[in-house]
DNA sequence: GATAATAGGGAATGATTGTTCCCAAATCAA
DNA sequence: TTGATTTGGGAACAATCATTCCCTATTATC
């Protein structure tokens, strides 16, 4: 069921929620219409449960990316080099159901603007800590506003999803040693 | 009929291309069916041209907020501030076409890519100009790489319309101080 | 003033949508 | 082996979609 469920996720990245039939899903999951009825309630249901999914799968990888660096700012450094990598190429072609939830349901569906909304504030958070943690570690000036940074940098990750989906050429390390200047 | 059309360019940023049927349009231009057809081939065509209409709308109050700045430095300044403005409130909201076309369509219908494309690299330039504006006039220091740092505006300014559009907060001042110090 | 041409309106249409219903195969219990 | 229960499959359904067609005012032309 997971691997239906992250074939879904595929297609809802690719062709966002509308666009999406339920002849789409059970084409990418391999399912009949019918299971896929039997195992979610409705079409929105299978939607939030990729999303889930999707969101589950990026929180490790990030992790993961943070965990590559040595202090606070080379683990920050990390991350954002991680989203341009997966803003980019076919990835990034593919597209980000986060950033397709927010752009095409927030203003229609409040389940998925809640849990667009958590997604980026755990995403927001989890940069914020990192900040502090470079601060802690004095690979980060003190001076350096821990909230307004975060906001600004989720804002240059959500943008570059949408930038990578346009099909726009990102270099990640020229764009994220721009962005290290934030920190400075 | 440019009345209409803003009318158009209203649902479309809010909820979408798939999501607005022809009885959304019809609704919101106070037109009937037959006469929407009359005026466009069909509703790709309707989308296209509410585009080119928010597009021009929005280059026009995007180079009058650059024209309240004295300076390179500080008309990039005040383009920033504008898309945080209309990243925020009703219309943060309310959403934007640029974003909403490349997140929706960009995968799937080339004519809306390449619009899009136009769009963002239209702005980026603008950008650049900007900064190469500061250069000249000294308020911004000549080390500056021009194409990173506007391509990194680039998904800064389409980030918030999609930060916006979740409804998270933006405060326009502290989110743009931050973002300055790219020009440091 | 009569007629041609245009613009706008809305019902009809066929395709597609999300959803439900029911059937067949397989698994389990006795 | 039976019978009961679950699982997966796909036809059928009503609703909605984008689009076409045709009718009625209104404007323009002679």
């Amino acid at each position: 069921m997971d691997t239906a469920l992250d074939r879904a996720v595929r297609v809802f990245c690719e062709r966002g929620y509308h666009a999406t039939s339920i002849g789409d899903l059970t084409a990418a999951m391999r399912l009949a219409t019918g299971s896929v009825y039997k195992a979610f309630r409705d079409k929105q249901a299978v939607f939030l449960a990729a999303f889930e999914r999707y969101a589950a799968v990026r929180r490790e990888q990030t992790r993961s990316a943070a965990a590559r660096g040595t202090n606070g700012r080379e683990r920050l450094r990390h991350v954002l080099l991680s989203y341009v990598e997966h803003s980019q190429g076919i990835e990034g072609r593919r597209g980000c159901i986060v950033v397709g939830g927010a752009v095409e349901l927030a203003a229609l569906d409040p389940d998925v603007r809640a849990r667009v909304n958590a997604q980026l504030e755990t995403n927001e958070t989890f940069i914020a800590g990192l900040i502090r943690e470079g601060q802690a570690d004095g690979s980060i000036p003190a001076h350096v506003a821990t909230d307004d940074t975060s906001r600004l940098m989720i804002c240059i990750t959500q943008g570059m999803r949408v930038v990578g989906k346009a099909r726009l050429p990102l270099d990640g390390e020229r764009l994220v040693g721009v962005a290290m200047k934030l920190l400075a």
